[in-house]
Parts: C-alpha cells; structure tokens; sequence
DNA sequence: GACTTATATATCAAATTTGATATATAATAT
DNA sequence: ATATTATATATCAAATTTGATATATAAGTC
C-alpha cells in the first residue's frame, strides 16, 4: 500500500478536471484498487503479515504484494477466490444492470 | 445452456448425498454457474444473440459461448469486465467475511 | 425434409497471469 | 546506528486464459 486510499481519490479528482479523456482508466483502476484494498484491509484485521498469508495460499510473499498493490487489474478469479478463502471470506460477483 | 440450473441443483444435491467429498468442487462450479447465468440472462434480456454480443466485446461468439458454459470457471477480470460493460452493465466483486 | 440461424465443442497459437527468486526499500525495535 | 521484520519491485519461466478457426449439434422456418 503506497498510499491511502482518500489521498488517491482527491488525486485522481484533480487529475480529471484537468483531463477528462481518462475517465475510463481511472474506472478501471478504482476496481482494482476496491479489490486490493479489500484484501489489504481483511488481512490486516486477521492479524496476517504478507509472508503469512502468501502460506496459506501456497504461494509466496511477492505475489500477495502484486496483488495489494493499487494498480494491479490482471486478477484472474481463481487467484482471488484462493486469497479471500485462505481469510476465511468469501468471494461475491455480481453484474449489475445499469440503472437498475 | 446445456441444462437449467434448477435442474442442476438437484443432481448436485443428489451426488452430494452420495459422495459429500465433492462438496468443494461442487460449490466452485456453482459460483462459476452462477456467473455463467448472470450473463447468460442478461444477454437474453438485451435481446442480444451470443454472435452480436460477441461482436460487441471485439470477440467471436465461440468465446461468449464458453463464458456463458456452466462449467467454465477461468474466467478473467478483465473478460467479465468487458461483457459486463457491452451488457451496459457493471461488475460488482465483493469479499466478505465468513459469518458476519 | 432441406435451409437457416443459434449455440456448443475441439483445438491451438498468442497473450496474459501466476509462482518463484532475487533484491530493494520501509518500518520497527534494540 | 544496526539488526530485524515487513513490504515493494524486477524479472522470467511455467501455467493458464483468450481469441480465433473449424466444425458439430440444436432449434426454428419454409
């Protein structure tokens, strides 16, 4: 976690006045951003280090940070569905009909 | 749709009885189905065939076909996000903690 | 039945993600 | 200040997913 997540938004807010073109990528980037946070936040509250977490998942310290960092989207859903079972939660997916 | 999912749903409980070492298969392949419907209703409520939709997401309708299967779980972000945006709609991915 | 349209399945190369190692930086404690 | 622990970043091979083509099956129409 590099940055807070109230610090970004008042950034990105910023930087879209001034461009508005990357409406679309910052849409992007907020998802990712809710999802590492969510994670981040979960892990923590387990009392969890990166290194113990990555243990329970099988895999390693590095990759638990990829997937907490704030500009991460490449997320495959069996790689989320392993992380968020190894914190004893559970993964909801939802596609929402615009408007709706 | 190769079978409606209350149809499903029964068969599972069924094979469940029998042999209940199957339950974490069983409940990923749920989750996969249950997107898998999700897209598979949505598309049908826009009115839309697989092959139209297909070109909407810039891909060939096999592709939509295999999304929209009952036992496909490989399902990438960034593809949910694509179908989900050319249904007009929006995906939603929530962790939740167990029992709470 | 023959035609047409919609969907499913198989296969495979190309693109992407994951897991792993190495190493850097940050934070904390002594 | 220097250890120690936690987290971040870089890189790359291995594994997985995607896009594409070809083709099969299913459903609907004439």
């Amino acid at each position: 976690m590099k940055r807070r997540k109230d610090d970004l938004d008042r950034l990105t807010e910023k930087l879209l006045k001034r461009d508005p073109s990357l409406k679309e990528e910052f849409e992007k980037a907020d998802q990712a951003w809710d999802i590492a946070f969510q994670i981040y936040d979960l892990r923590k509250k387990s009392g969890l280090t990166q290194t113990q977490l990555a243990k329970l998942v099988r895999t390693r310290q590095a990759n638990i940070s990829r997937i907490e960092s704030a500009d991460y989207t490449g997320y495959t859903l069996k790689t989320l569905e392993k992380v968020t079972k190894a914190l004893k939660a559970r993964l909801e997916v939802k596609i929402v009909p615009a408007s709706l």
